[in-house]
DNA sequence: TTGACGGGTAAACAAGCGTCTACTAACTTC
DNA sequence: GAAGTTAGTAGACGCTTGTTTACCCGTCAA
């Protein structure tokens, strides 16, 4: 038997909200169907488009909700290159990445969003960490560390558990960490 | 007015790998439609899928007709670094990587062509580097700079002439020199 | 009680995709 | 010259996509 649904304006758009943020950081843009949020979310499809427009706008939204890189940055300089390696190590391991950095990995090249990860990854990952460290050429490092960040979660998305944490995970953290170091150095 | 076709089996065939080779290259896997491909070569879209199947085995068959890293590796181990460094500033510089690394920054994440992406990359790149990096984790060091070289490439395919390249290319490759010495470091 | 407002729903829409079928016409073989 | 083989073509097929339309019906003010 049906369920009276309650009538709840808020509720509901948080509901696609939500979903659509899990989705998106689980599969990228392009996976995501517009069906697949509105069944996600238990909600009518017609509901996604009449509170938020297109799928684009849809997006554009999800991220914008997202915060800077998280927490990530927010340790002292000396600190940062371990920091990362770990995240790395780590958060990529159980693809857990927000949806910023999955828009990285998986949903490159996608032309309808180009502009809409282009300016969120410049002020919420790129500009944060080149605020971050000190010395010339800031933008050029934070972008290399960036790159290493993104690269490593294309593949780690390509081969699952393998490759990146086969070996212990101190050794990967290891050198991740002076490939970081090798970044941000002056 | 038409002109009369040659009844040309191996050339069509030819024209349309070629065709769909720069495509895939330019575009990566999705944003490539049969049509596209029908229109670049010349060739009726019914003639590619008689010659190659499906559009998956197409892709396929493109990135098996590529050798390995095109010669980047082909270098004494301690000149490694600059050269990769080199390929990264230069060659990514006017997205002109062969189709293997446009799969990597372009077309991740698109379930249909992940087991072919996954063997290609790992025959092509990372098993080959792994090859010529002496001492232990060599595969763990190979994919680390084989990171940092994918997302170099996505960066760059986001920003355009941007960030990687915007101050003086001796900087850019300096920098990456010293983040690829890290990566292959014992 | 009535009437409008508005959240929710089902169904359809147009467009694009990969793929396939039926046909034409050029070359080869006898 | 007739028959058969085969490269090439035009068009449609079925499906999925994002988006929109037309319609319900609970809620609440008058």
């Amino acid at each position: 038997m049906d369920e009276v649904r309650h009538r709840d304006r808020e509720g509901t758009r948080r509901r696609i909200l939500d979903a659509a943020c899990r989705l998106f950081a689980e599969l990228g843009y392009e996976q995501v169907t517009m069906r697949l949020i509105s069944a996600e979310a238990d909600a009518n499809i017609a509901l996604i488009n009449r509170y938020f427009g297109t799928k684009r706008e849809l997006f554009a939204e999800v991220l914008a909700a997202q915060g800077r890189f998280p927490g990530v940055l927010e340790v002292p300089e000396e600190e940062l290159p371990r920091r990362l390696a770990e995240y790395v190590a780590d958060k990529l391991r159980s693809n857990q990445g927000g949806p910023v950095l999955t828009a990285l990995t998986r949903s490159p090249g996608c032309p309808e969003i180009h502009e809409i990860i282009k300016d969120r990854v410049r002020s919420a990952i790129l500009e944060p960490m080149a605020a971050r460290l000190p010395g010339p050429d800031a933008l050029l490092r934070a972008t290399a560390a960036t790159a290493l960040i993104t690269g490593a979660g294309t593949l780690r998305q390509l081969y699952g558990s393998g490759a990146l944490d086969s070996p212990d995970r101190e050794a990967v953290v290891e050198r991740l960490t002076r490939v970081f170091e090798a970044c941000f150095a002056p």
